[in-house]
DNA sequence: CTGTTAGCGCTTTCAG
DNA sequence: CTGAAAGCGCTAACAG
């Protein structure tokens, strides 16, 4: 063996592994780029002297030459909207396999955030741009469009996509829950939302479904069951004999599971819950929580899949997927009869 | 005003904003790098053609040269891992603030991910790395002590830090766990646990403190309110007349919560269950989760700013900070007198 | 306060 | 299959 890694000194460049393994520079490059235009032998020898020096690529020079960054930017409204979070945890394994890494940025819910976070990602030169959400402005559009990357949007649909989407309608779900509820009877119904973009479109497809105006709570993003306890207190005082309600998350929906207990009103013959989200709690609770169900994970794999097609010079057939959902009927909301009995 | 953005050409560098501003390309960097030093004259012309050419700095290309990339790499299990949400929130608060910026990787507990995802983060060039737990193979910490970037351990305490610490100690919180309910005067005790190491130590602190061994209910990472039913079931079939459970995360007391009151048995009067972490959730739930509380805040708080210190070249007092923690009492363990009556 | 020069570590040309 | 030269966009170092 040749020399050893050094105690301490300056990391290893590619310099001293070609030097090391008796190649050139631009050899020793391609031993680890491209090994299939590299002979067995040199390739071999390249390879000893990575682990003889302990040499770590530089991706920043790397990619300051050859543009790419080998890296994609994911932009969420927060970590803690755990929504999302199947979604990230696809997008960053499908990517990983396909050499990428996934940056995140959260923009809080501000439409300003979002475009500082955009700005500040631009500025490390993402190969892509996921987005949890549609783009809020029109200045974080022109800013995408400009940078020319690949972007896709999910968690949404619309017609107008900056680059590529990947969701579904928030409009459809809301009307769906409403024409379950009135399917089973329900005369009385509350709303309980957060007051972000997406959950309203949904209240607004409920209320467009249910034909007249509709109780709502609505409480600051994130949820949490604290808000739910609180929102159905506010529901119950603004509409006495309330028969059910629909929230715009599983943890939203535990909290008026919980305010309803403490209350005294048994779920679902008293009141009937319904969420979304379909978080992992909600199946094993008791009473199991109606949900709508979204595949999270699946948009992520579909947006990696885009996005290093784009990366690789291909056009994909479509730029608009929208994967739809399902209603999971669960205890709360399917006891025998609804409410009012 | 001069040329404005141009259509969709190539995006513009520091060159075409020190040409439409009329100055020297360096004088330009200065100007946005350190404007302290620039006239304001100077400065204000500088801006200008920011704006008007659209500029974005190119930070592979800064960091290149400056070997500084302004990011830190945050090393968690999973996003999926609630607890760490917390910590990583005000971590990515106190280094935006600081100019910083956070880039994520997931181990998934398994030592040689950790491994792999400290090498992909060690080829951009980290500013300083911040481990959601300690360091766990020995190849990593060689690794992280090779970047000669500030690290950051958390979420646990150790007498050998790969460079800095802050956390508490899990065998203590254990500990306090076990004494807790032995002044409640329980007899038969059961855990419910993931299969961490983290969890695990808190495990071993228990049963230390109860003098005898306990049984157990090991349950796969991450946990889960289904999990928490099942390990109930578990610890039931082992020990009958069971008067307590701890938990090792919250969501598995909500699960044991869930299964108890499926079985008819009165919470706290048959069974007392305490969690670990302070989820949102438990704090409003009926009944509402005794657990122990650790400032996750102020751990990625205090993370950033030593980090961003030691980029700066101060040398922090101390390198191990142990923040402690608080065990909150609340209904799941508070009922009057203990099981058994 | 401003400018010139050099070069970070790597990959893209273009030649053998 | 391998190599030499050039330069990505920016900033440190040293002048003025």
């Amino acid at each position: 063996m040749t020399a050893a890694t050094p105690p301490s000194s300056k990391p290893a460049t590619l310099h001293d592994v070609a030097r090391a393994a008796g190649v050139s520079l631009i050899t020793a490059s391609r031993a680890l780029g491209q090994p299939a235009i590299v002979s067995e032998a040199t390739r071999a020898r390249v390879q000893a002297a990575v682990e003889a020096t302990g040499y770590i690529p530089n991706l920043l020079a790397g990619g300051l030459k050859s543009r790419r960054s080998r890296m994609v930017a994911g932009i969420l409204p927060a970590l803690s909207v755990s929504q999302f979070l199947p979604t990230v945890q696809s997008l960053t394994v499908a990517l990983h396999e396909a050499g990428y890494q996934l940056m995140l940025g959260q923009t809080f819910y501000d439409a300003v955030r979002e475009d500082e976070v955009l700005a500040a990602m631009a500025s490390r030169q993402p190969d892509g741009i996921v987005m949890m959400g549609l783009v809020q402005s029109e200045r974080s559009r022109e800013r995408l469009q400009r940078l020319g990357v690949p972007v896709v949007e999910t968690w949404d649909i619309t017609d107008r996509p900056v680059d590529m989407v990947i969701g579904f309608s928030h409009h459809a779900v809301g009307a769906a829950v409403a024409d379950y509820f009135r399917a089973r009877g329900v005369e009385r119904v509350g709303i309980a939302t957060g007051s972000d973009h997406r959950a309203l479109q949904r209240r607004d497809g409920f209320v467009a479904a249910w034909g007249r105006d509709v109780p709502t709570a609505i409480v600051p993003a994130p949820s949490s069951l604290a808000l739910g306890r609180q929102a159905l207190g506010e529901l119950l005082a603004r509409q006495p004999g309330l028969q059910a309600v629909a929230c715009s998350s599983d943890m939203l929906a535990h909290g008026v599971l919980v305010e309803a207990a403490a209350r005294g009103l048994r779920v679902p013959q008293d009141l009937a819950v319904a969420g979304f989200g379909n978080a992992e709690f909600g199946e094993h609770m008791l009473p199991s929580i109606t949900t709508v169900h979204v595949d999270g994970p699946e948009m992520g794999r579909l947006a990696a899949q885009l996005i290093v097609q784009r990366c690789q010079g291909q056009v994909p057939e479509r730029a608009a997927f929208d994967l739809g959902f399902r209603l999971i009927e669960r205890q709360s909301t399917a006891g025998g009869a609804p409410a009012g009995s």
